[in-house]
DNA sequence: CATGAATGAGCATTCATTCAT
DNA sequence: TATGAATGAATGCTCATTCAT
């Protein structure tokens, strides 16, 4: 069971819309671009989306307005590009499954751990998404597809526990999924994300989510 | 443990803008300004708090932009004015506390279904309440306290049945009673508010979050 | 040769409008007319005409904006009725005529001092006046006739100095009256009406620009 | 001793703030730029600063809205703006000093040629200008700053004179510097700017005031 | 590729004035 | 007389988008 297609991260479908047009064709139309996004992220994670003028995305790029229009169609785009990006860069660092052991308690622990870890790293980022999936439809469907997805892999692994009597039989696979991996996300986001009250203990809140995790599904007594 | 006050609903600190003004002095413009309230519900209801025209409630409310300035500042105070009626009608219907039959499992599966049950009521302007939280940080803060008031009584009743216990002593009793707080939340959030794939059985879904909440804590077992 | 038909001042002509209309019948009328009023002076010279809304008024009168339309047309009129009060309680404080005695300089510097005395004790109904004639057409044109009565009258008493003897027989009246007459006011109005660099010294003021008229005109020496 | 600097004209730095958004890049952003300062100037002395509104200005001068937005904030901007361009434009005109030729009479009315020529050439602006004076706080400490540089100066010219024996030394040099040059400024308005009572015989004009501003100064005969 | 000037629809807000009670 | 709710025309300003250079 693992957590790393957290609730909220860009499926590739709303990523491509942004790779349709086809990548620049010289160097330096690839380095423009990428200012942009850069740019982008920036203003983006400063003021929010909705306050992101895309006056202040190419000031911040030091480009013109026209420059702009160029590489994206308009801030729905540029913000899929964005995403698009950021999604490169978390897949690298060894963001690989989690090596499954038997031990369903530390395979639940470890990829909570994983998942809260990409959560903090990219905590402006993920606040932000947060903002959009609230705001334009397209980032709704989007994140709703992507987190079934991650939903969906959770539940099958719930089933399969149910099956080897590892875990609570009553309960409902699917919902129970739904819940408790919206519960990670939400704790994530609003303990990672949202600067408020300083940072947490974050083992402290790898362990806690993770026993929740695990009594919630009454795995077996784990300790001692 | 009750869980009637959710996460989002406007403290009373918000509804108080509102209410600075002084009430209109007739009875005709009592009338104008209810009429303006249920408009703007309407309005935000149907088209969403961003898109939402002060233009589309006058005209809802068939009355004239002047007078709308009559009664609100802008479009943050009428929210908050229709935020407020909505949390007056809400206190109403039996929300009254759910009676403590000394069974932890009981109660929490009471507190539950009310607190669900409200939600489901009122799932158009939770959807609203949250988008507009995300986007307006007087609304964000604004939630932010209600629902740690929420979480905190929750984590004194976690405290109070681990000091009996009747609860895993081994959880954080705040962090634990913010993840499950949560979770219910968003879970409402998720299939009441927003409507994709048809009304959920809403029988399974308390009972679900009830057992979830009860073996999360380790209740002793309620069953057979 | 009077200076008390001050530049500015409200002909008779502008205040007769606001007479038009006939006077309040009953008591409690006249009193809410009156209060509109020194309202309406209070607000205006604390905010200034443009600034000033009617709301204002009718708030700082304490009546509704109902009342205000029952007495006055419009800001234009009760402006009017305001300067109207105003030049009659200027009128009272023994505005009366200057005692001619022969001496020329004499009469010259008491009606200097009688008018920077009326100026000083109405300097914010000064200043207003100014502003508003120079925005309100109306006004302009009132004060304007007003001053020229003024300059007619001084021009009158140069030209009968001018026959004595007693003044520069190389200086058109007219001009010359309207030149120093426009002197004096102006000097009034940036020394009095304009709150800044803290209160002058009035007597040395009013010295100065005696001697400056006396000067000008070539009194015969009346030192030593 | 000199008169042009006369009360009212713009000092630099009202003139700045127009000039703090860097100039427009290209040739034809300059002349858009042009277009809409004359344009405004035009409106203005049309119908004055406050009936203008900003429609009028870029009808006048064929652009959009927004374009004006472009080069400038606001009617106060673009006000300061025309300013600043007939500053420049009245500086040029052999605005160069008065030779002094010893002869004190001979500089005065030559200082007050000047000013009155540049004044009637300038008559519409200068009505504005006093006009805007009285409603913007901004452009009144303005015009405030620079009366008061020109006043001292003629005023160190008085008590020069005073020192040479060549004027009244009775009298306060700073007040009565202040005095004579607003009574110059004054008639100037009032003959120059309002039409009235049509064109008024300049060269009398020149006379009168400086004769005035000899006499009152108690300068040596100068005639005869 | 890059520029930046030009566009103009769109919206919030103010406030003098009217009028039914 | 007094009230105060209702009106709506008028206007400033923003900002995404286009396009000539």
């Amino acid at each position: 069971m693992d957590l790393d297609g957290w609730e909220g991260s860009p499926p590739p479908s709303l990523a491509n819309p942004a790779l349709l047009r086809e990548p620049p064709a010289t160097e330096r139309g690839v380095r423009t671009r990428a200012s942009l996004i850069a740019a982008a992220r920036a203003v983006f994670e400063r003021v929010g989306y909705l306050d992101a003028r895309l006056a202040d995305i190419t000031a911040e790029a030091k480009c013109s307005t026209g420059t702009f229009y160029l590489y994206f169609k308009n801030k729905e785009e540029i913000f899929a590009a964005v995403l698009a990006v950021a999604e490169e860069e978390m897949r690298h660092p060894g963001m690989g499954r989690v090596a499954d052991t038997g031990d369903p308690y530390a395979v639940l622990a470890a990829s909570n751990r994983a998942y809260l870890e990409t959560y903090r790293r990219n905590a402006k980022l993920m606040a932000l998404l947060d903002q959009v999936a609230n705001i334009d439809p397209a980032f709704q469907r989007l994140r709703r597809r992507r987190a079934q997805a991650f939903i969906d892999r959770n539940a099958r692994g719930i089933a399969d526990l149910q099956k080897r009597g590892l875990a609570d039989p009553d309960l409902d696979p699917e919902l129970t999924s739904r819940a408790l991996s919206m519960m990670v996300s939400r704790v994530a986001f609003s303990t990672l994300a949202l600067d408020e009250g300083g940072p947490p203990d974050f083992d402290h809140l790898v362990d806690t989510l993770t026993r929740i995790w695990a009594n919630a599904l009454r795995f077996p007594d784990h300790r001692g």
